[in-house]
DNA sequence: ATGGCTCGTGTAACGAGA
């Protein structure tokens, strides 16, 4: 099974460059973030015509995420249920016995917001979730836009970006606090280049300079984690037209053992 | 030190993202 993530910001605008990638990259399941468009308006039929079903939890401007399938998405959960939350950024579902869950952490914005307060809480709610559903299936997959660079090795600039939101400390303490769930990060199963990201900031030629932070994470229970072979970021989109300032995160994963 | 770019909203700037 290949497993994907990526943040489209508004998929409205990254339609074209979400088909052409599942065009060049059939991976069997791509979790969607910062889809921007509520559910009405979601394009059901150009995914299904590409050949994915989907799920989709969305909102007027902000957030929304989703889930495309090759297989049939059962059991399909919105929202996290331990977490009374009116911005659209859990979507679960279980496909050929692999139970999926898209996440658009918060941004957090600053240390000192009121939405950086959020972000924290946002996440320990997650991780009181997480562990109930790791006991009811064993397979499970985290895969999102976390907002957080793990480590300073997964930031162009550690010391320019030290202590900041989307960095700092409580922030990583919050993803290791998933980890310690049981749950794997996936890109690190592996060697990987030196600064490989996969967020560029738009501005100041960002991309060009490769200028950017892994904050895009496909985090795996340890039965997917035993059968990952690979684990890559994509940054060919990133080289489109118009495209969206996240990269794709493909996770491949073998075969159950007979 | 600040803003730099892109999105949605709505049709002009502005909030939000990261």
């Amino acid at each position: 099974m290949k497993l994907a993530t990526w943040n489209v910001n508004s998929l409205k605008v990254r339609l074209p460059h979400v088909l052409q990638w599942l065009a060049d990259n059939p991976v069997d399941v791509l979790c969607l973030q910062e889809t921007k468009m509520t559910d009405d308006l979601f394009p059901l039929a150009a995914i299904e015509a590409a050949g994915y079903q989907a799920v989709f939890s969305g909102q007027k401007t902000y957030n929304g995420v989703a889930i495309l399938s090759k297989l049939p998405l059962t059991d399909v959960v919105k929202n996290n249920p331990r977490y009374d939350d009116l911005q659209q950024r859990i979507l679960a579902a279980t496909v050929d016995g692999v139970r999926v869950v898209c996440a658009y952490v918060p941004n957090g914005q600053a240390v000192d917001s009121d939405k950086y307060a959020y972000k924290l809480g946002w996440l320990e709610a997650l991780r009181v979730w997480l562990a109930e559903e790791a006991l009811t299936h064993a397979e499970l997959v985290v895969a999102g836009d976390y907002n957080i660079a793990p480590e300073d090795r997964d930031v162009h600039d550690p010391l320019a970006w030290a202590g900041q939101v989307l960095v700092s400390e409580r922030e990583r303490a919050a993803l290791s606090g998933l980890l310690g769930i049981g749950l794997r990060d996936a890109f690190r199963l592996f060697e990987q280049a030196e600064k490989s990201f996969s967020w560029w900031d738009y501005r100041q030629l960002g991309f060009r300079l490769n200028k950017g932070l892994r904050i895009d994470h496909i985090l795996l229970s340890g039965p997917l984690a035993a059968r990952c072979s690979a684990c890559v970021i994509d940054r060919a989109p990133r080289k489109w037209e118009q495209p969206s300032d996240h990269a794709p995160v493909v996770a491949t994963i073998g075969a159950r053992p007979a």
